[in-house]
DNA sequence: CTAATATCTCTAGTGACTAGAGGATCAAGG
DNA sequence: CCTTGATCCTCTAGTCACTAGAGATATTAG
């Protein structure tokens, strides 16, 4: 036997076991094997697809795209691109997440060269934070899904 | 009269009149003017309160971040040197943050450029994702709450 | 054999909103 | 003055991707 409990599973994807089982319930791991006493037992190829779906994650990939990208690779026959698209669009998401998150860096690192650990009521980071126009950046994308 | 009502609030400070009332519900926001009628009525120390959510907001900083920051306000004879914390720590996390999203950026790059186009099954896009082995970064921090 | 650990299902909570129902109130045009 | 449409009120429920806990059963180690 080379399947596993959820469990063991967990520690081998380094996905939470509470984790596992709202994939199955999403769907996103189809039925695997159960023991007479119904427990989840995990074979390479599910072990497989977690690790897929985790690396997916941390990518940033939500599970909508995770789950087009599984249901591609259910049907071999399609082209690649499809996948391919996915990836560029995410790209693109993460090449504007990058971008913002330089601008705030930026902001940051200004307001808390302004900070001389005086009294609240002299600290320019509240000040900069109560008013936009000492801003220079667009932060508005800020607000997308990360 | 100086005060306004929360649809010309919302306006003013660019955030939508639900957020603004689940602001007041969780106690970023407390009491202002109503009317007779039961309206909210806000002056200028409630918009410019609201300016600095949004803005803190849009900088990344959660809400309890931004209940200490307004704590802290509240008491100006404290010293400005937690609120420089808060802010610290959280340029901490935008580089943890920047240097994540770069390494996702490098994979999504080769990926896409592994992508020859053709059939899924040999697609790299879901090859280097199943394996972890072939991604040259660690992507947990990505777990972090953004 | 017992005690600890692992698993099962189920429900509810998280953060930071967003959406919608159903009703009251207000401002403007006729 | 009256009606119409916009705005406001409260309340509940939904979103995403989990996470936590209760209470029951099953397996494993000593």
């Amino acid at each position: 036997m080379t399947e596993v409990t959820i469990g063991k599973a967990a520690k081998l994807t380094e996905i939470k076991v509470p984790t596992i089982r709202y994939y199955e319930e999403i769907g996103l791991i189809k039925p695997f094997t159960r023991t007479e006493s119904n427990r989840r037992l995990y074979g390479v190829s599910e072990l497989n697809r977690l690790r897929f779906i985790r690396h997916a994650r941390e990518l940033g990939f939500d599970i909508d795209a995770i789950r087009a990208m599984i249901n591609l690779q259910a049907n071999p026959e399609k082209s690649c691109a499809e996948i391919n698209k996915i990836a560029n669009t995410h790209l693109a998401d993460v090449n504007r997440r990058i971008t913002g998150l330089q601008a705030v860096k930026r902001e940051l690192s200004r307001m808390i060269e302004g900070c001389n650990s005086g009294r609240v009521d002299e600290c320019r980071i509240i000040e900069v934070l109560q008013d936009h126009g000492q801003c220079q950046n667009e932060h508005s994308h800020l607000n997308a899904k990360v």
